[in-house]
DNA sequence: CTGAAAGCGCTTACAG
DNA sequence: CTGAAAGCGCTTACAG
């Protein structure tokens, strides 16, 4: 007089590892297994149950993995914003690694608020993803202690760091900053001015390699500095143009911090009717598309983006995978690009 | 002589529902219907409830919610390229819309490939999102059946379609085509191209747009039609021109797709000293960031892709929400922002 | 309005 | 190498 058993669940309809199981004839965990190939299954009770699951089309619930094994398939991924190219193009690269590896992408932007970056570390990490992907190394303590605490993987994009436990792709702002300055230098130019918005951590950096040239040039003048916090776009490197060209009649040399603001510039130069690099040079900072059909074609610092992107997934899916990395803070460098600018 | 119950946990450290419950004193079910405020519970309970979760610091197990209801937290939106800055705008206006409402966007690319977007969709579904976001109406039949037979809610951007249970908002791309070609021939041009790239449907109902006009008023030469399959970029607009100011001499308009492209035509036409719009005047479509910069600035279509983005989401928002939709099909116009270069 | 129990679909020790 | 059982942390009928 059994009765059978009340049916209270909310089935969806999709087949499970149980059916998967039922129709190869071996054991739920057999099924798991063998479809994960974590641990030695006999080889014909795997082609049983690979046979079954694809016959069942047999998809595995991510919630009832991510549950089981307090991990899910998730890499969290913070960037600071998603209206410079950038992190769009390092976000294209990282995906075009990590999907293919079974991983999904969730994204978060923190437009540079430390409080925004923490609410997303909160409400992320409590999805245990299987990884973390943060820019830059500078961040709140608490967010720090989030990271850490978590015990999730993870890899700081765009700088680079040696401290023991701390994972990093990138290349020395200070340095790309100080061979443009360098470059500039050679070319003749002595009043070069620096000409900056958003100030963000790397903006910063670069500000200290250009510094840094200068005064060891000797002609390092803090007037010649423009450090504007709103938001970097070309409408803003036109407009700085303008207002140092008015304040400092003497500059014969522009460093913008970003070619967004550089391409600007040199658009408010060719309406302006000023010689560029004539009667003043022009250079930007990450090579972004465009700058090489400007007129004249910008001077830059390529920054490789498309590389630490995907370097710094490969170092993640080891991580997480827990294989060694044999170089936890990895320089990727850069490239000075001389073009008609400068 | 009862054992204690073994544990074989693996416990994560972090409190849970049951931990909650135990220090409001109540039921675990009652502790979870008071912070969901899906039933009513007595006012006294709900203030310990959320008391013990606040001293606890609980964070709701996303993974545990998704198994037990079928349905998580996440909304996977699918767009064709990460590499253009209009999907990108959409993108930052649905995450700004979704993240404070509690949802997660996972994001897709499918670099317009059918098959790409069919794998994501198969991936993205097996998370039981709660939502769905894709660009345009066109798919392979196979991704279509796939949405319908998930049951998840499910809004269309960019595009707008008239279909009983399709949701979309967006607008006309032929309308907004032809109204940029009707300006053009009010300003006398009669040799206008259409020059392309990419070739999306959206591209496509463009051309539409475009060669209605044109026969209107008696002057459509496909002659002047340039359909290029490869991704837009300002370098492939500024060929484009060059190519077709050779081929067909007597042009006196362009109309590119994309204001990328018209960006490039743009340049190359100062480049070459190529007066416009006097030999030729150009328009592009979209309005993107530095098109008001050009010289001389660009007349474009400027399409409501924010207002597009916030909208869709508050649409998905309604459908998860089991809210009715007063406008399933929703176009939002566009705007035809005429300056110097036609 | 509240609670005890069952169940979501997996993985993980444990035993053999 | 394989299987039976317990458990992950929630939500959902069901009963009161």
């Amino acid at each position: 007089m059994t009765e059978p058993p009340k049916r209270r669940g909310r089935a969806t309809g999709r087949s499970t590892l149980a059916d998967v199981a039922r129709l190869a004839e071996v054991s739920v965990n057999t099924a798991s297994r063998a479809l994960r190939g974590t641990r030695a299954v006999d080889a014909e009770l795997v082609a049983r149950v690979q046979a079954a699951a694809k016959q069942l089309r047999y998809v595995p619930d991510p919630a009832a993995r991510a549950l089981a094994s307090a991990r899910s398939s998730h890499v969290a991924v913070l960037i600071p914003l998603l209206t410079n190219a950038l992190f769009v193009e390092l976000l294209d690269a990282v995906q075009r690694k990590l999907t293919p590896a079974g991983y999904q992408t969730l994204i978060g932007v923190t437009h540079y608020r430390p409080e925004e970056e923490e609410e997303l570390l909160l409400s992320y990490l409590a999805h245990r993803p299987a990884g973390l992907l943060v820019t830059g190394v500078d961040r709140s303590d608490a967010a720090r202690r989030m990271i850490a605490d978590s015990g999730v993987p993870c890899v700081h994009l765009m700088e680079t760091v040696r401290q023991p436990g701390v994972y990093s792709v990138g290349l020395s702002q200070q340095a790309a900053a100080h061979a443009l300055t360098t470059h500039l230098l050679q070319r003749g130019c002595r009043r070069i001015a620096y000409i900056a918005g958003q100030l963000d951590p790397r903006v910063m950096q670069r500000r200290q390699g250009y510094e840094q040239a200068l005064r060891e040039a000797g002609c390092y003048d803090s007037r010649l500095e423009v450090l504007d916090p709103s938001p970097t776009s070309m409408a803003l490197g036109g407009r700085l143009f303008e207002e140092l060209l008015r304040r400092q009649p003497d500059v014969d040399a522009m460093f913008f911090c970003n070619d967004d603001l550089a391409q600007g510039g040199l658009l408010a130069a060719l309406r302006l009717q000023v010689p560029v690099p004539q009667r003043v040079a022009i250079v930007g900072f990450n090579d972004l598309s465009g700058s090489e059909l400007m007129l004249p074609p910008l001077t830059t610092i390529r920054t490789p983006r498309w590389q630490i992107g995907t370097q710094a997934a490969s170092m993640l899916l080891d991580l997480m995978h827990g294989q060694p990395v044999a170089q936890p803070a990895l320089d990727l460098g850069f490239e000075l690009v001389v073009r008609g600018s400068a």
